[in-house]
DNA sequence: TATTGTTATACTCTATAACTATA
DNA sequence: TATAGTTATAGAGTATAACAATA
């Protein structure tokens, strides 16, 4: 990392012309940043965000449907009974079958679970924040608010 | 689908919080919705968005070092090799060892290559037109360019 | 018959380390 | 010695399909 400028000259000449201009490829660029800011103050724990996004879900619902989960989460079943597992394996998370429908699976934290939440809330939360942004409290807000109406989760909120 | 909301009543009663305010989660759920969209396009031709971006930065910067591609688009070098393996199978891309460094592997499309980014480049760019799009156009204009601003793609963008 | 969740398979992508051939 | 790519391995995540238990 002596000279960025005359050691990858490459780098900062490359065209990107349009396709900066894409939503999908800045979605994919964005996502990579600020995950990988998030693993580096809760990374230590072994915990990918999809993981610790369940485990905040469960912590807000308890006793919800593994399937429920999946499906706000965009979760593939057969990938959700996985990430269930490991989450239990870690003492995190327990499973229980209703008696009124013996199908389902209800999940619930485990106290461990939910220290580990409350703990960690704020660098999941508010990750955002640190010396790379350049963004304005202001600017986060909109695009904060832009992204809940792209996706439609603001109309989720409203309506909670 | 007969009625989502007497069957399936735990998606809309779920609790997100704080959650919903989270860039990272906000972020997620975005690129997975609108990737979703840009596989309904493209996806016909088998071909992931990774390696649509990948064939784009080539066609704008033909020549690049297999290197730098993998570099601005955050793709690791060993995975690199093997995404580049698959576009060259495809014959979509070819390399090139450049006399001066024979240890640089140099990409550019295949006219077969060239062909396809043309036909596609409008699904790829714009692929956020479309009906479940619930913003404005000044408002997707403002998104992009937080967006830009956030990964400092602005700054890319205006020195090249 | 339809639904919930599991198992199994295959492939994409990430993460690491060891390796080659060049420089 | 360092760099550009490759190979190999392991795990995460996606995509499907087949399956068991239950409704």
């Amino acid at each position: 990392m002596t000279d960025a400028l005359t050691r990858q000259p490459d780098v900062d000449k490359i065209e990107l012309g349009e396709i900066s201009d894409s939503l999908g490829f800045l979605l994919r660029v964005a996502q990579i940043q600020v995950f990988e800011r998030f693993f580096d103050s809760l990374g230590g724990h072994g915990l990918k965000p999809g993981e610790f996004t369940v485990l905040w879900v469960i912590g807000l619902n308890p006793g919800l449907r593994q399937g429920a989960v999946a499906r706000i989460l965009s979760i593939k079943p057969a990938h959700m009974t996985k990430l269930t597992g490991r989450l239990v394996d870690r003492g995190l998370v327990s499973r229980a079958t209703p008696a009124d429908d013996r199908r389902a699976v209800r999940l619930s934290l485990s106290p461990e679970g939910q220290r580990f939440v409350a703990a960690n809330r704020t660098a999941f939360i508010e990750h955002h924040h640190d010396e790379r942004n350049y963004l304005s409290p202001d600017e986060i807000e909109t695009l904060i608010g832009l992204l809940k109406k792209l996706t439609g989760l603001d109309t989720h909120a409203s309506q909670s």
